[in-house]
DNA sequence: TTTACCTTTAACAAATCGTTAACAAGATAT
DNA sequence: ATATCTTGTTAACGATTTGTTAAAGGTAAA
């Protein structure tokens, strides 16, 4: 089939915090993202062939989004270009769109369509999104479609069931506590939320019980951990 | 719509039960084959200007793949030339290119990689192909004309219906989650919209059931995936 | 306007998931 | 050692989601 690489954004974002969001969303759909905080700083990390898409807020210090993207266009006519401005002024639009702004988005905007306008970027320069694919001793665990397959068998896991198990996995070998678990999936810590979680974990250890080597491990009044062994 | 010529290919290839699979695949794709089984046959078939993209084995009786190519040269310098090779020797690539092969694939390959790169020929000579069509087990799927036809019988689906299959189709086995499908169709994911989705997802499953290879399988909660068994 | 066709809404049946309950088994502290 | 708290496991419940058919609503052509 298709070369799945690991997809690159430049996203150039001056405030810290938005820009660190729109980082980790992308990043958990398995993209690499390289922010930069300002125009100047942008223009030295752009390369020209390296990035998938680019994401620009229009307002920067230094170097505006405009003359970032003339720049980038300089070196790479092709690449995706997408503005975030904090106003939906014609001009701006217009300016960008003669500059090969691809597609635009008025602030505040919602993260996830941010990731649909870049998917349908990656979908027409023909690039695939890498899938996340995890080993788990003779499992492989397909986070997107939630499944969780070996050699013979898939077992198609539920939203909180997978959550879980990637959540366990992304801290192989670590203990991960109850309440850190929780916070982050149930969203609440109480007793219910608890009993809940620990029937989940129940299930998990039953699905992946034909390979000995993998362990759910408890430790009392602490967490939980996810060992392989060899 | 215009009227579109059909893309021609000339094919050769000597193995007959390759070759009819080869040419079965690219007409299901809209394409006109012309099949040659050995290297003498194709050169007397091969006319200027006729084809828009070669496939030739390396392997022929008679006239070899390289020696055809460079007959080909002669003739049409532009025509796009890739190279089916059994072996991945070094020689047998270097060969090739210099006569002008564009692309080569080493068998076995897939078939539907071969028809991407047929397409990225066609893209990059600027011709087009006349109509999209995806094989979803034993129907054919016209996305232009939305018509989905097996051996016996031809359905002409609904925008809907066909633009809910294509986005099914693009990502069959995996999974699309239920706001995608309908923020991307429906434009809007409020709960009517989903409901009427369910209901065009129903259709779609009857439209399909003859073929028990194909499924559209729900993940509660989460969305849709069609998968085609074997 | 009528007609034909497509999409949405409604209505009800069926399936699924997460939570809770209930009880057993471990672990820890007293 | 034993009382208390935590965890393991199974099953049942209830809420939500989905499957499906039919009716209603919309829209464009005749």
């Amino acid at each position: 089939m298709s070369e799945v690489k690991q997809i690159r954004i430049l996203l150039v974002e001056d405030d810290e915090s938005l820009g660190f969001v729109i980082k980790d969303n992308l990043e958990q759909q398995g993209m690499h993202v390289v922010l930069a905080m300002d125009g100047e700083v942008a223009q030295r990390t752009f390369t020209p062939k390296h990035f998938d898409v680019c994401v620009l807020d229009v307002m920067l210090p230094k170097v505006d989004g405009f003359a970032l993207a003339e720049h980038i266009r300089l070196y790479d006519k092709d690449v995706p270009i997408i503005f975030l401005t904090a106003k939906s002024m014609k001009e701006d639009r217009i300016k960008g769109f003669k500059l090969g702004a691809d597609d635009y988005m008025v602030k505040p905007f919602n993260i996830e369509e941010l990731i649909l306008r870049i998917q349908v970027f990656l979908k027409r320069t023909g690039k695939q999104q890498p899938q996340e694919q995890y080993q788990i001793g003779y499992y492989t665990f397909n986070v997107h479609n939630m499944e969780l397959s070996a050699r013979d068998s898939l077992k198609q896991l539920t939203r909180k069931e997978a959550d879980l198990l990637k959540l366990l996995f992304d801290n192989k070998e670590n203990m991960v506590a109850r309440n850190v678990i929780l916070k982050q999936i149930w969203g609440t810590d109480d007793y219910f939320a608890g009993r809940s979680m620990d029937v989940f974990i129940s299930k998990l250890r039953k699905y992946m019980s034909a390979d000995q080597r993998i362990e759910i491990v408890n430790h009392h009044g602490i967490g939980f951990k996810l060992t392989i062994k060899e």
